[in-house]
DNA sequence: ATGAAAGCGCTAACAC
DNA sequence: GTGTTAGCGCTTTCAT
């Protein structure tokens, strides 16, 4: 049996309140009980259980994380900066993978409120009319890291997608382009459909030329997809010249597709995609990307929810990070966005 | 106030004990009032709470896991293999980044111990005096992942990075080189310098010429570093010609610095690195790698793990996993290893 | 400054 | 098959 509170106490002659009290740093002890109080844990090695201490205080100091995948890159940055925050302040995390399933989701979420976590910061393609219902239903506050709350509805850290998509969009027009492609993850991810596609449609609207639907690809995410549509598009003999690419690893995807066929980037085709990971550095050429913070997507959110779980007022709980272009080599000019 | 096994336990004329049994599935109840139970958990959204069945049953179902920088591929890969089986066994997962300070990782056990995980998977470069002292004093098994412990003192899922070091380093002998480098990271990680280092001397030794200390290269494990350590090694008249480097990232940095200053791989250079993940595929050349297995690193030692809660019987606790080559470019022949 | 005692929400004998 | 009861190891009033 392991060392408790009371065998603390006992040995150091106090009751067990007064163990509690130095084990809280309440100050309302007198330095010599203190000292002997300390003595004892050291010489016991007694260590408090947290979960006792949890059902007395109705807190875990713990969080829980959701997120589709952690080990892609997008979501292991995110979540280091959760954690780096969440340290900090002394939490641990719970982090779960959901893999983008709905009914994992929910699932998740009630596992968590059960572990009676604190809070929870949550990232997901798209928030469901389910899965808003199970979030109304927490009794703990929940934030939304890089995830569209449609609805506005929940406190959430995000960047502006449709705007940098826009901007970028028309870089590339203002560069001579008027035949470009969308290459995207997922349509069921709200900030492709619903961020990205639309920065680029407008950016063509204002233009005054009509967006191609053919030259919008829907892909599954992955580097393989993204190679192999853009081979077969390469055999079309109006194949867009510009393309604007949803991260690093479809980019990366479409240049080797390229360059495996003899054309070049930014020669015979501009590339700008999102993210920036190492992977977008560490190619020939290097892609010219909208970086995503992805590092401070998490922080931030964390920095907030600990903010909500204390209850303190919060000015806004809908926050846009900025962003900035790194503009490198896989398009021609290397001008900061106007 | 949340809904309690009280509440529930009213609401449907029953005791506590009743709905205890039929939140936890015990056979032992009348399928009559099973359901009438089940009724009234639903109506009145009960959720258990984890922490108080903590507490009485002295099992949390949650695990630990300590991890240098878990958003590091090559940990977040490994950690995916310790979630899925994690999930698939119903626990859930305290992630923690030890930054590789000792300090934390002691912290850090302490930590978790506190919460009472019934398990903990540590990752680490090295297993210290210290931090083993800490280990042994646990009261819940341990299982190291992708980890050296030169004592064999705790159970470990890992692979013969000795032995790969070696063939890889062979087969570049046989290709004729005779002046080759070993690039790696920081050498405080035990698997660099009494693994891969010492496989990469065997191998010199059988062949009966010496290692070039000069060519033992200690990075800091980052793209750049190697990229510059590697452009300082193109000045010198004497560069190596076949270089082993200890992983995708530094292999990156090495190829790019190569490659930049107008040199050829496989032709003036031939690489092998240990790690294979996307960024070894999507440079051009591709990478010849040793593959880690990393997700099943981390998912059979979860495995492990929930055989050593289970006190089940384990006919090894030390597992090595295979571990293959993979072919492509930087090297010259693609014959597999002798 | 310290102690006594009542929970926190559940599990796990034990009794019926 | 179901209920009663005693904890699990703490925190937290409330006294003193």
């Amino acid at each position: 049996m392991a060392i408790t509170i009371y065998d603390v106490a006992e040995e150091a002659n106090v009751s067990m309140a007064t163990v509690s009290r130095v084990v809280n740093g309440n100050p309302n002890v007198k330095p010599e009980t203190r000292k002997k109080v300390l003595a004892v844990i050291e010489r016991l090695g007694y260590r408090p259980n947290a979960v006792a201490r949890g059902l007395a205080s109705k807190k875990t100091t713990t969080i829980g994380v959701i997120v589709p995948d952690a080990s892609k890159t997008f979501y292991a940055e995110l979540s280091r900066g959760i954690a780096d925050i969440a340290t900090m302040y002394e939490y641990n995390i719970i982090l779960s993978n959901s893999d983008k399933r709905q009914d994992r989701e929910v699932e998740l979420l009630e596992d968590h409120l059960g572990k009676q976590v604190d809070g929870i910061i949550f990232m997901s393609d798209s928030i469901t009319p389910q899965l808003r219902e199970e979030m109304r239903r927490a009794n703990v506050p929940i934030v939304l890291a890089g995830t569209l709350d449609a609805e506005k509805e929940f406190p959430t850290v995000n960047m502006e997608y449709e705007e940098a998509a826009y901007l970028a969009t028309k870089k590339l027009i203002e560069n001579g382009h008027s035949n470009l492609a969308f290459v995207s993850g997922p349509f069921t991810r709200d900030i492709n459909r619903l961020c990205k596609k639309v920065g680029f449609e407008k950016a063509h609207e204002e233009a005054g030329f009509a967006v191609n639907p053919e030259f919008i690809l829907e892909t599954d995410n992955t580097y393989d997809d993204a190679y192999n549509h853009w081979c077969e598009m390469l055999e079309r003999d109006n194949a867009p010249t510009a393309i604007l690419v949803s991260n690093d690893e479809l980019a990366v995807g479409i240049l080797n597709a390229i360059r495996d066929n003899k054309f070049s980037v930014p020669d015979d085709f501009e590339i700008i995609c999102f993210e920036h990971s190492l992977l977008a550095r560490a190619v020939r050429p290097q892609l010219t990307s909208v970086v995503i913070p992805l590092y401070d997507l998490g922080a931030v959110s964390m920095r907030l929810l600990t903010k909500l779980m204390n209850k303190e007022e919060v000015e806004e709980d809908k926050v846009m990070l900025p962003y900035r272009v790194e503009w490198r080599a896989s398009t021609k000019e290397k001008n900061p966005l106007a």
